[in-house]
Parts: structure tokens; C-alpha cells; sequence
DNA sequence: GTTATATACGGAGGCGGCCTCCGTTTATCA
DNA sequence: TGATAAACGGAGGCCGCCTCCGTATATAAC
């Protein structure tokens, strides 16, 4: 009972290049306006009608995933990277600084990590992808010895998340120093 | 040039009567519902029309700001109770910890405290209070020794709002860990 | 090529929230 | 008991979300 008839034929050319055209689109958007721009505003751009955008993406946070599925990918790719060369706690340093660039060069911020970190969040792609990455580099510091970790990992990118959220000029810096210090407290000493 | 005429009377009753019917009714809508409530519902709630709520609050903020602005005073209170009772680490952590508290008991969360902590907080009454609370304490701590303090005293508000803002059910636990944590990696050895 | 049909398109329109504007009502004061 | 400033209320404009469905078209079979 997987998947009722399948006499599905290929799926139609135009669709998927307008669903590529609309994440580019999307993407360029975000960036530029931040995670909450109308959505027609994009369809517009794109040159699609509202109804398309919606076939392909069902709400915002749809959109937002796909368009962050990329980075999402990289993060995780670079935790095993980091996990793989270097030492527990410096890697998952290091990892906290690259989630908090990749997130300052994109004007990511808020909506988007509502996505990733928030409550509602379905666990889908890009969010299974940060999830694990910091659960892994969280959990290899603790066992290592280096961290004694009594909070959920995902709560360290909160606690980062919220310097994004509301400073608004240079807040990568205040972000990286935050990074520290709570690294510094987690020390075991 | 302070005020133009002031052949003013004396402010209307039942202008006063709803200003006060409108800030409870909301402190209620907005603990009961968090700080989306759509204002038309407050109004409603209140048995006054929407335009009168829009004439004593100019809009969603100014209205959190005046119902939470007890709570802010007596924040900015108990820093000062602190302040002259405590060691002054202790006192900075108690006071985060009663932050904390504050509004883990009301649903205040994200919309409220981007009213006093966000980027365009315009520094009014609590948000003023809160601010002053937290660098005095902060300040205060950092003199004494116990820590160096090396980030915005706001930021670890910051910190401590992300976790409320995402974590769902019983975030004060993750809150008050964070600020141990936090506390913890701004100690001078 | 033609044709049948599943697939995709577009945008009108319903809904709901924000906020303004202004005609009506009313408390205050002389 | 007026005259008048002060306050009220809610209709309506605007905007964004999202759905629905009539229309257009790429695909595949012939």
C-alpha cells in the first residue's frame, strides 16, 4: 500500500522548471528581505502565478527548507568534516561558528530557523540535517570528556539563534563570543 | 515649547475606565493565548470598538509594553532588592533565573520580548527598566570580579529568550540551565 | 501528425488581521 | 442647559495567506 496505481507517467517539463526557477527566485528574495517577504512578491518575480507557487511548495516553510536544503546539506557535511579532523570540542566549536556565518551571510535569521529549530518543526530534510550534525558533535564532546552536556543540543543553536534574532548590525560577533562562553561553561573543569 | 495650549480639561472618565478595562482584558487574552491575539478579539473581549483600542494603544507593542509594564517594574525592583542583598554574581543569576520565571508563567514569549529587547525597541518604560536591570547587574558582577563581561548585557537575555522562544513545553528547565552555563563560562578563573 | 488526457498553470476570490478615518455620541464645563 | 472638546465605534481599505477550478499544454499513444 505504497503508492496506489503507478501509471505515472514522466513528470512534466515545464514543472520542474518552474520549480527551480521559483527556489532561485525564493532564495534570492530571502536573502534580500529577510524570511518573510509576500510570497507573491516571489511568484511575481519568478513570473509564475501564486497558485504554481503553492503546487509546488504547500506554505512558507516548505519554500524555506528547499530553498536552505543546500546549506542544510553543507552544515552536515562539514560536521563530519570537523568530526572526522579535529578535536571533539574544537569541532564542534568550529561547527557553532560555521552555523553562525552561514546564517549572518543570509539574512536567514528568524523565520527560517523557526523552521529548522522551531516547535512545530516536522523534522524534514534541512532540519534532520542540523539536528543531527549538532547532536553528533555535541554528544562526541561530552563522551570525550572535553563538555559535560546537561542541555539538549539543539538548545545551544537557541541560545545562538536568539543573538541572531534580535541584534541587528555585526551580531555575528556577539554570536561567536556567546559560542564561547558557552562553551567555556560546559567545560569540564 | 513644551506644550502648546493647554486650555486642556480633564481627561474623560470613560476614556479612563476603558484604557484600564482594555489593559486587562489583554493581559489576559495575552497570557491566555500569547502575544498574537488578534487586537479585534482584545476589543471585542473588552466590549469596546476596535478604534477605541487603537486610539489608547497605537498598536500591538505599545499595548504588550503598557500590560507588562508592572512585571518590568518589578524586575527593575527585585535588581535592586538583589543588588543590595547579595553577592553579585548571585544576585545577576538569581535575577536571570527570575526573568526567567516571569515569563515562563505568562505565555509572554517571543512577540512581548521583542517589544523590549528587539532591534527597533524604541527603550520605553519596561523596556528601559529591563535594560537597566540587567546591565546594572551585569556591571555590577563584572566589577566585583566574578565575570568579564564581554558581551552586551542584553545578549544574555538574548540568549536565554531563544530557548523560550523555541522550546515548547517546559523551557524554563532548559532556560535555567543555560544561565548556569552562561554564568559558568563568563567566571574568572 | 493527431488526439486524448493527465498534468500543470494562473489568478480570482474568500478569509482574516491590521489600522485609519470620520460621522455620531457623550462627558465636561460654563 | 447648552456648547464643545473628547471619545466612541465600526465600516472599509489594504495586504498577505491560501484554495479552488476553469483553462492551457506537455506527454504518450496511435
Amino acid at each position: 500500500m505504497t503508492s496506489k496505481k503507478v501509471p505515472t507517467r514522466k513528470p512534466r517539463a515545464d514543472a520542474e522548471q518552474n520549480r527551480t526557477l521559483l527556489l532561485e527566485t525564493a532564495k534570492a528574495a530571502f536573502t534580500e528581505k529577510g524570511a518573510n517577504v509576500p510570497l507573491e512578491e516571489i511568484a511575481r518575480a519568478a513570473g509564475v502565478g501564486i497558485g504554481t507557487l503553492y503546487r509546488h511548495f504547500p506554505n512558507r516553510e516548505a519554500l524555506l527548507q528547499e530553498v536552505y536544503r543546500d546549506e542544510s546539506e553543507k552544515l552536515a557535511a562539514a560536521a563530519e568534516r570537523l568530526i572526522a579532523n579535529e578535536e571533539p570540542l574544537e569541532a564542534l566549536r568550529e561547527w557553532l561558528r560555521l552555523f553562525v556565518r552561514y546564517f549572518a551571510t543570509k539574512q536567514l535569521v528568524i523565520g527560517a530557523l523557526n523552521a529548522i529549530v522551531g516547535p512545530g518543526a516536522k523534522l524534514q530534510a534541512s532540519a534532520a540535517h542540523i539536528e543531527t550534525a549538532i547532536t553528533t558533535l555535541a554528544k562526541n564532546a561530552d563522551k570525550n570528556g572535553d563538555i559535560k552536556l546537561d542541555v539538549a543540543p539543539l538548545d545551544l543553536l537557541r541560545a545562538v539563534i536568539g543573538i541572531a534574532a534580535h541584534s541587528k548590525p555585526g551580531w555575528e560577533k556577539s554570536a561567536y563570543k556567546m559560542v564561547d562562553i558557552i562553551l567555556a561553561g560546559m567545560a569540564r573543569e
